[in-house]
RNA sequence: GGGCGAUUAGCUCAGUUGGUUAGAGCACCUGCCUUACACGCAGGGGGUCGUAGGUUCGAGUCCUACAUCGCCCA
């Protein structure tokens, strides 16, 4: 019988447990994912690789720890995981984070400087760099902001499997993003325009849709007099953005607008340019709007465009790609003459004033030269606030700007988007609707194109003719053996190297893809998809896409739409949505607000497991605030389970386990106990299979702390103590040891150090466990099934009564548990009396009863099932 | 302006399909160093569940309107 004892430690200590199964699991592979077991037993997560460049907060910790509960939970359930984790490093993000911490920018046209020395820190003006050395910057910096976020995610035990590791901007991703764009060039879903795009004028590249925000910003209406051509007439027309007054194309008012209907047909005249334009009626001009004219440029918005294009307006594009306002000339209407003016002469003499000026510098410009004119501006202007559209990363509003671009086409596929979005289960549910809502309001196909640098290059050449000239309309594809390709660098097959940018020879494309291009694969990445079906066949479609709702329209979106074009398929099955963390005034955390909180000290204060389980405490998709209490919470109910564990392996760890076992407990207190931990078992495991891991948590920590610590542990005492190996004793070890080893692994998910030390302690030798607790089975009614139901149903809640009148009695009186009490008189309907006559020796002992009677009255009040008198010292008090 | 969500104790949050007296933790107060734990134990005070209507025998829960906050979109 007398096993050896177990030196357990002193104290809990976080970092000393951490540092201990992080490398223990590292060397057992224990997350590893195997390829032989076959689809329907693995689990599969598309993990969202974060922004590297981004910096590190506590949002982090909070909705990858999410992902971990729900993949310990599935991996206990014996499911084959697959937990790869990626760098979304390409993109803009890096790009500023190199040029603002070398002081360098990116010229294309720089040549390679040897002696070029980055230095961080730098002061004055940027550096201008090379492509080459550019990116290599960037590679550099990625690789080190990589291994941050590497070094955390491990601390925290996100359990990853660590082979699977990509980052958007290696080979292989490159290689699967170029291979994605090449099939759907050759499926007709990738297309090359010439078009207006939106534009931002700081970083010099065309944006997406899913790109845009909105931003409310001061501006003010201008009320300015256009001329009616052939008369003496004007008509006020109000803008925001005099500066594109040469580029007017054309006046619109609504066909029924009553005020304006005879104008119809008419030409007015611009203001300033003298320049003739139509007047076309569209019921898309808003009467209620300014004045109810609306002048049409090109471009102020997407509107314009779509009159632009609805008219067969001409073209008189005079921002450029920096926003400044380009060289234009004003001629009298002569054929070929784009700029056109009534008197060219006055037109180019105020153009010539905003010329090289930038947009907001011209617009204020115009407003001064239109007030000297006289006679332009009709009545003061008028302050107003209204939405702007601006790059998500930028400061200075969006233009619209004609450039040949490559799209994807998503506005044909409306429909069959939404189908998708329905056949995949969101949680929680609502969040479908968010996905369903920015489909329905799609307006542009998906701009590809990105005039920037470090990103996968777009992988196609273009013949160049004998006069020179680009051809672009006709691509040169690489070969899919080729990939990945840099064009900027790679010759086609068919060319030499030196026929690059020459007559007759090719060009590269100059561009790289949208980051989002390669995002939108991650399961294609992670699944080799295009590359190893037989990988794939075991991996795809996906199990659950965990991520925060604000990217539903950019990151989910875009999978899905890459998913469809490819293959008709969903990309996962589930979609799980991650709340936010705000400050503790509830409002977003950013770095530009200086309210965010860095992780790393956050796990040194508190320890992983802490951190952890203040993550779980948040249920899917709820924004939550930042709350430090919740640390200390989670630290308390570590410090418990540590010394919880260390007490009740202490009472069954000197007896031979092979004497301990269900078919010993034949007491009714053990018994009734093992009945209040089966529903939680139920419950616990019918959360997780919704995802619901807080919900699992607060049940699994409930009866914890209140059933097994706080009662249970003390009812046991008195059996667990026997000198001998008495009936009593072994029904009462085989019980802890039962539970015990249940609610070890019910938390495992949550704080998997602790869980796992103490597993070690005892458990992991047990037939049928396994030798991590990771990688045990997740607790079942199995494990119970041979132990008979209490007899009586209400057996634990009677005791609890009993127990708790008599604390309640000594603690009224201001005694310690341990002073003595005369007597208790029970009373009871028969059937409960009858079961506390069978246990409540276990609350007798514990609490010093010398003489427990029966001769009480059955309680009258709803929902007591014992009245309990309590004879403390000379008086007494009911309960 | 539209959509989605939130609003419950001083704070952070639970509250299953409508059903006894609305819960927890933290904070506060009172006891208790009880042979796992004072990072603990036993108690206590504290809420007209955002507002106003409605449905129902019964509403924190369902419906309508409004208010405040957040996100998404125009």
């Amino acid at each position: 019988m007398d096993a050896p004892k177990t030196e357990l430690p002193k104290n809990y200590v976080a970092k000393d447990i951490e540092n201990r199964w992080l490398s223990q699991w590292k060397t057992d592979r224990i997350y590893s994912w195997n390829p032989a077991r076959g689809r329907d037993e693995t689990f599969v997560v598309d993990t969202p690789p974060p922004t590297v460049s981004g910096s590190l907060h506590v949002g982090h910790l909070f909705s990858y720890s999410h992902q971990d509960f729900i993949v310990r939970y599935q991996r206990m359930r014996g499911k084959n995981i697959f937990f790869p984790i990626g760098w979304d490093d390409n993109g803009l993000p890096t790009e500023r984070r190199v040029q603002n911490l070398f002081n360098v920018k990116c010229e294309p046209h720089v040549h390679h400087d040897p002696n070029f020395k980055p230095e961080r820190g730098r002061k004055g003006d940027p550096t201008p760099i090379n492509r080459k050395d550019f990116i290599r910057l960037c590679d550099e910096v990625t690789k080190e902001d990589e291994e941050a976020f590497r070094h955390l995610w491990t601390r925290l035990g996100l359990s990853y499997d660590w082979e699977q590791e990509y980052a958007t901007i290696d080979e292989h991703c490159r290689r699967i993003s170029q291979l994605s764009f090449l099939e759907l060039l050759e499926k007709g879903e990738v297309y090359q325009a010439e078009r207006p795009v939106l534009w931002d004028v700081d970083f010099r590249t065309a944006i997406a849709q899913a790109e845009l925000v909105d931003k409310e910003v001061p501006s003010a209406y201008h009320f300015l007099r256009f001329g009616v051509e052939g008369t003496k007439d004007h008509v006020v027309i109000a803008t925001t953005r005099p500066e594109l007054l040469p580029a007017c194309v054309a006046v619109l008012v609504h066909p029924d607008d009553e005020r304006y209907r005879h104008l119809v047909g008419k030409n007015a005249v611009t203001p300033l340019f003298h320049a003739p334009v139509p007047i076309k009626a569209d019921v898309k001009a808003e009467p209620e709007k300014g004045t109810g004219i609306v002048m049409v440029c090109t471009f102020g918005d997407q509107t314009d465009v779509e009159w632009w294009k609805a008219y067969n307006l001409p073209t008189r594009q005079v921002v450029d790609r920096d926003g400044h306002l380009v060289g234009v000339r004003f001629a009298a209407a002569t054929d070929g003459e784009t700029f056109v003016s009534l008197d060219p002469e006055a037109a180019n003499h105020v153009y010539a004033q905003i010329h090289g000026k930038y947009v907001k510098q011209a617009r204020k410009i115009i407003v001064e030269l239109a007030a000297e004119a006289g006679n332009v501006i009709d009545r003061p202007e008028e302050a107003i606030t209204h939405a702007v559209k601006f790059f998500e990363k930028g400061d200075r509003p969006l233009e619209l700007i004609p450039a040949r671009q490559w799209f994807t086409r998503i506005l044909d596929h409306r429909d069959a988007l939404l189908e998708q979005g329905r056949k995949i289960a969101w949680h929680p549910s609502y969040m479908a609707t968010r996905y369903q809502h920015w489909v329905e309001g799609l307006n542009q196909d998906w701009c590809l194109s990105r005039q920037r640098f470090f990103g996968v290059p777009i992988p196609v050449w273009y013949r160049v003719a004998d006069s020179g000239e680009t051809l672009f309309d006709q691509p040169i594809r690489p070969r899919k053996e080729q990939l990945p390709i840099d064009p900027l660098d790679d010759a086609p097959d068919g060319y030499t190297a030196d026929q690059r940018d020459v007559p007759g020879g090719f060009t590269g494309d100059p561009d790289v893809l949208d980051t989002w291009a390669t995002s939108s694969l991650t399961p294609q990445i992670a699944t080799h998809g295009p590359l190893d079906p037989d990988r794939r066949q075991k991996l795809f479609p996906m199990d659950i896409r965990p991520q925060s709702h604000e990217i539903i329209r950019t990151w989910a979106f875009y999978t899905i739409v890459k998913a469809y074009l490819h293959e008709r398929e969903i990309p996962w099955k589930n979609v799980v949505i991650s709340g936010w963390i705000l400050d503790p005034d509830r409002k977003k955390m950013s770095k530009s607000q200086g309210n965010v909180v860095t992780p790393e000290p956050l796990i040194d204060e508190f320890g992983a497991d802490s951190v952890r389980y203040w993550a779980a405490r948040a249920r899917l998709g709820v924004d939550t605030a930042y709350d430090e209490q919740i640390f200390k919470v989670g630290k308390k109910l570590c410090t418990k389970l540590f010394n919880a564990s260390k007490f009740a392996i202490g009472r069954f760890d000197d007896i031979d386990p092979a004497l301990l076992g269900p078919d010993k407990i034949t007491h009714e207190t053990d018994r009734a106990v093992i009945a209040e931990l089966r529903p939680v078992i139920e419950r616990a495991t019918a959360a997780f299979d919704q995802f619901d891991y807080a919900q699992a948590l607060s049940l699994s920590e409930e009866f914890f702390w209140q059933v097994f610590c706080d009662n249970y542990l003390e009812l046991a005492k008195a059996r667990a103590y026997d000198e001998g190996l008495t009936e009593g004793r072994l029904s009462a070890a085989s019980t802890l040891r039962l539970v015990h080893r249940a609610l070890v692994r019910l938390l495992a998910p949550y704080t998997p150090y602790l869980t796992e030390e103490v597993w070690q302690w005892c458990y992991a030798n047990d037939p049928g466990m396994g030798a991590s607790v990771h990688t045990s089975p997740w607790p079942s009614l199995a494990e119970f099934a041979a132990i008979p139901a209490p007899k009586h149903a209400d057996t634990y809640r009677a005791l609890v009564q009993v127990l708790g009148a008599v604390r309640m009695a000594k603690t009224q009186a201001n005694l310690s548990m341990k002073a003595p009490v005369k007597y208790v008189s029970l009373g009871a309907e028969a059937s409960i009396l009858e079961s506390l006559r069978s246990t409540i020796e276990d609350i007798r002992q514990i609490l010093y009863i010398e003489e427990v009677r029966f001769d009480g009255a059955a309680p009258e009040t709803p929902n007591t099932l014992v009245s309990v008198e309590v004879g403390v010292g000379g008086d007494s008090s009911g309960g």
